[in-house]
RNA sequence: GAUCUGGUAGCUCAGUUGGUAGAGCAUCUCCCUUUUAAGGAGAGGGUCCUGGGUUCGAGCCCCAGCCAGAUCACCA
């Protein structure tokens, strides 16, 4: 009961000094809904039991803080920004993102889809008449950072200068309860207060695209991106498809998969790990060109450039060699740069590279010639071995030549290509799916593109020599069975039939879409482009300890107990004993109190 | 998988040989009618990531773990 005392002392100043009705019931909703809350919820916050708090008392005020009505907008930040006119009416709505309250007049900031624009709430413009609590009350008092307002009202400049709404009458739309991070930019662009912990941005990116608007930029470009490329490829004509993502066999890369198990059928499926061999059968079916943005899902590490589930974009074009398809991708980026980023020029990092083309185009045989002075033409496995070990790069047994061969251009060449550049003409042996170089039978017509020192895409003359294909896929399962963990140990029987049928020549592109918009917009993380990167769940908090359930059991309700007695009883070490002593207080579940000389304790 | 760094108030961060847990912003209260990171005064707010250990005493030292980031390894 001695709770009350203070409290209703308080509600009475309260009355006394401001006199409002409103205010009174507001009053003592909010002192009873605190007190309901100290007992029931510790786990909340002071700002979020206080944000409750005015929920409660919009609703005794006969507000609904989450009405169903829509509100009309009319006008956004952007476009009052971009025509200003002095006086006119508008109506805009989106969340409160500051306050400067002064009073009988406050300033704050209004964010909706386009950005911010200021905002100023005079008493006297809101409440024209005798009754003054829109703005007393409701405006200063029950909203918060966060709200979704609607706001009506008319364009002025300030003294300053600013762009600014006069508020002439406001809704609320939607209430925040849990309060924002608030970073703040000054003038020369300087954050303070910055919402930047990696973890906490990409698990509440919700949170991350309220407050840093830089975060959404990069989204709006990565979206450009995909809408640049989709244009560039319907204006040719070429047809957007989609393909099965569970899969019984997971083909078209070399990659450990997902699996899953349809209940039905009774029978595992596969996430997709590509959807190359999709496509082709497309083109089997008759159309001439087919694309399509495919979300892959490959069960390896991640780091910085790998997340479990990426997008690539596919595309393979009939009656094409992979000569044309370079043109096509040069074409392409340079498109996408300057849809982006309005240039051809990007920074990434240290470096600038330039998206126009054309590219340099170099031969594998070539770069590892430049860069190490080694001529793989015509060696034998064992002295590309050989070779690979005089140059301090780790081989082993299972490595047949194509993987030495790679493994020396990964280690020695890759990192130096920074500009766009194309490497050609890969090993047999790495590449199954690629059709043999029309000059040389060991290489295949396959380039990547390299950027900075990564790969960005990759692509083929498609191999459509259906005996050949049956070959290579058992060669790679001849691979698998020696132990090199990338071969393919699958061999997908309908795809080869499909081959049998016929295929035309195709030349087929592949584009890792999250390393390409990593690039555009200057993230060396992949993390950055993704909006919901794979992270590690939550753990969620305990409720109560065991020890916390062991001590309560001892204390039978509104029994006295000496605390040395129980501490004895509960067996536990000085150190745990207090933990779960200030936690079980926390919980407003025990009262210790001195009683004479000696410590009591007791059930609440 | 290895190594390093970090985890303290709603947010950003301090925290001395190991001795009562701090600042700014946000919140709350009061005063204030064109402010620009932005008025003034005052108040409240903590599972110092978790669990053990050492100690009279741990945010700090030791051990184990969790989460994140960076570097490396792996990786079409």
């Amino acid at each position: 009961m001695h709770f009350y005392i203070p409290n209703i002392i308080k509600i009475q100043v309260y009355i006394a000094l401001v006199g409002s009705h409103i205010v009174t019931i507001f009053a003592l909703v909010l002192r009873k809904q605190a007190l309901i809350h100290q007992i029931t919820s510790m786990q909340l916050s002071e700002q979020e039991i206080v944000r409750r708090e005015k929920l409660s008392a919009l609703r005794k005020a006969g507000i609904n803080p989450y009405p169903a009505d829509l509100f009309p907008v009319k006008d956004t930040s952007k476009g009052i920004k971009e025509n200003f006119e002095d006086g006119k009416k508008v109506v805009l709505a989106g969340r409160l993102m500051s306050r400067r309250i002064q009073g009988k007049a406050s300033f704050a900031e209004i964010q909706d889809s386009k950005g911010k624009l200021q905002v100023y709430f005079n008493r006297d413009e809101i409440c024209t008449g005798e009754e003054k609590s829109k703005y007393n009350d409701v405006y200063k008092k029950l909203l918060d950072i966060g709200d979704f307002i609607g706001i009506e009202g008319e364009l002025f400049k300030t003294q300053v200068g600013e762009m600014t709404v006069m508020v002439k009458d406001f809704t609320l739309l939607s209430k925040s309860i849990r309060p924002l991070p608030l970073p703040k930019t000054d003038k020369e662009g300087n954050t303070y207060d910055g919402f930047t912990d990696p973890e906490h941005r990409y698990r509440q990116r919700y949170a991350d695209l309220a407050v840093n608007p830089k975060v959404k930029e990069i989204f709006v470009k990565r979206t450009k991106l995909f809408n640049a490329m989709r244009n560039f490829f319907n204006e040719r004509e070429y047809f957007e498809v989609e393909t099965p993502i569970l899969q019984s066999i997971p083909g078209g890369a070399a990659a450990r998969p997902f699996v899953t198990h349809h209940n039905a059928l009774d029978i595992p499926l596969y996430l997709r790990i590509a959807n190359e061999l999709y496509l082709k059968r497309l083109i089997v079916g008759g159309f001439d060109g087919v694309y399509e943005f495919s979300k892959n899902f490959r069960n390896e590490g991640m780091d910085r450039t790998h997340n479990p589930e990426f997008t690539a974009m596919e595309i393979y074009v009939a009656y094409k060699d992979y000569n044309w398809m370079m043109d096509f991708t040069e074409k392409l980026l340079e498109h996408c740069a300057l849809e982006v980023n309005k240039t051809t020029e990007a920074v990434f990092g240290e470096n600038k590279i330039d998206f126009k083309a054309p590219y340099k185009r170099v031969t594998m045989t070539d770069s590892i010639k430049e860069f190490t002075g080694f001529d793989i033409t015509g060696k034998s496995e064992a002295e590309i071995r050989k070779a690979a070990e005089d140059m301090g790069i780790e081989v082993d047994e299972t490595m047949g030549k194509g993987k030495l061969i790679d493994e020396i251009f990964g280690e020695k060449c890759e990192g130096n290509y920074i500009q766009p550049t194309f490497i050609t003409d890969y090993p047999k042996e790495m590449s199954p799916l690629c059709k043999e170089h029309r000059e040389n039978p060991e290489l295949t017509e396959r380039f990547e593109l390299m950027v900075c020192g990564k790969e960005i895409a990759n692509a083929y003359s498609e191999l459509n020599d259906p005996i050949d294909q049956r070959e290579r896929f058992e060669e790679q399962l001849k691979l698998a069975k020696k132990g090199d963990d990338e071969a393919t140990e699958f061999i997908d029987q309908d795809f080869l039939r499909a081959l049998e049928y016929g295929m035309p020549p195709t030349s087929g592109l592949g584009i890792g879409m999250d390393r390409l918009i990593m690039f555009l917009t200057n993230n060396q993380s992949i993390q950055e482009v993704l909006f919901f990167p794979q992270m590690k769940p939550e753990r969620k908090a305990v409720e109560l300890s065991e020890d916390e359930k062991a001590v309560f059991q001892l204390l039978k309700s509104d029994e006295i107990q000496e605390l040395d007695t129980i501490k004895t009883k509960s067996g536990l070490s000085n150190k745990k004993w207090d933990k779960t002593l200030k936690s079980l207080r926390k919980h407003k579940m025990i009262d210790v109190f001195k009683d004479d000389e000696t410590m009591k304790i007791k059930a609440v």
